[in-house]
DNA sequence: AGCTGTGAACCGATTCACAGCT
DNA sequence: AGCTGTGAATCGGTTCACAGCT
């Protein structure tokens, strides 16, 4: 399939048609009027303006067992991230092999961060670490975090943290489940007519999350 | 601190005061005028709201690095979550203790899920396995999704599948930092005075996530 | 004839602003 | 005097609808 519609596109990705093209359009006029988007052209400029063709070397502090299963964890290389580097604070796990990589030990954090030109750092560790780690990642030059650690990180201007937190997306499942119980026949009108069906599964989804301001 | 207003919430959570009085209104009257909100009644009436009064036992699917980061995760225990069994395809790990608990063959799914009533499971197998293991997992009853593996599943409807794509966090970040490198000056007015801050760290911050319609 | 790119209309969600309660 | 709860105004993002290109 050399050329694709936003038509079929849209139907593909559960949103409106009209969303895609306008979204498509912020990037540039990469379609074709008449024919529709060169799929290879597509994948391409969306991948640039993405940041995919570029290489970020990634350093994951914390090599518990959470760490251990990013490190593994297959989907980064074909989005450019590179493991650079594993980082734990045990000396017992020093030098051992993670995913084909030696675990290296905090005192070099700084030095690793350095010689590679790391920007993004992983945060694994418990919650009491993170801060401490954070700190030291950021004076060493990192300028994006991903925190695992249940805790909210304070940082300098300029640098940015996501938050990952399993449980809330358990709890947004418990949310809805809760209210599939109690009202068994609201939703019956709409669950009715209609056999297996893939929706958008991604969170943000049209059917809404829980209130964004509960605090964690 | 027996009470707690909007202003100091809102505060706190990075939002609108306004906004957080129409979230809570939805939920009832819980505020005193002149006064504010009794802090523990909150917490009380936002707990059970959410569902994090009930217990929800879940079942864990694939016990590899992430599913035994998961059994161990301690965050779920707080959240009304029981870990009620860890299932694994594997013979060998049939037996295994992970976070303190026996692992259990994937025979014995249909009736793990029905003696525990186990409406919510997590998958944590590899991309191949997922959508059999989605399969029988709703078909034991399972009605909620919690999917860590990279591929999108097809669930008749009734039932509800968040994705968790861990890279995608990561890609957000890398986002950013590409902004970051190219315009080193639009910023700047923004980043100009101030120490350190702690923004919302979660996803959906005020600053905009990647555009909604990108394909995984 | 077909499909993109986009101005204009629309709509839901956020914010303002204040009446009303304590 | 102080703070909630909420109508009304506002805002930003989605959808409509069509001009314009191939």
């Amino acid at each position: 399939m050399p050329t694709v519609s936003s038509e079929e596109l849209a139907a593909a990705a559960g949103v409106n048609s009209a969303k895609l093209r306008k979204d498509f359009s912020y990037l540039g006029s990469y379609g074709t009027r008449g024919v529709g988007y060169d799929v290879e052209y597509l994948v391409y400029q969306i991948s640039r303006e993405l940041g995919l063709t570029q290489d970020w070397p990634v350093v994951i502090v914390g090599i518990g067992n959470l760490g251990a299963a990013l490190a593994n964890y297959g989907g980064f290389a074909s989005r450019g991230f590179r493991v650079a580097a594993l980082i734990d604070a045990d000396p017992a796990m020093a030098g051992k092999p993670v995913a084909g990589m030696p675990v290296q030990h905090t005192d070099d954090l700084e030095k690793i961060i350095s010689d590679n030109g790391v920007s993004i750092g992983v945060i694994a560790t418990p919650a009491g670490a993170a801060q401490q780690v954070c700190d030291r990642l950021v004076a060493a030059g990192v300028t994006s975090i991903l925190n695992f650690a249940p805790t909210v990180l304070t940082v300098p201007d300029g640098v940015d943290v996501r938050k990952v937190d399993l449980s809330i997306e358990l709890q947004i499942l418990a949310f809805h489940e809760q209210r599939k119980a109690g009202e068994e026949s609201a939703a019956d009108a709409d669950a009715a007519a209609g056999p297996a069906v893939t929706k958008n599964q991604h969170r943000k989804g049209p059917d809404g999350d829980v209130p964004a301001v509960m605090p964690a």
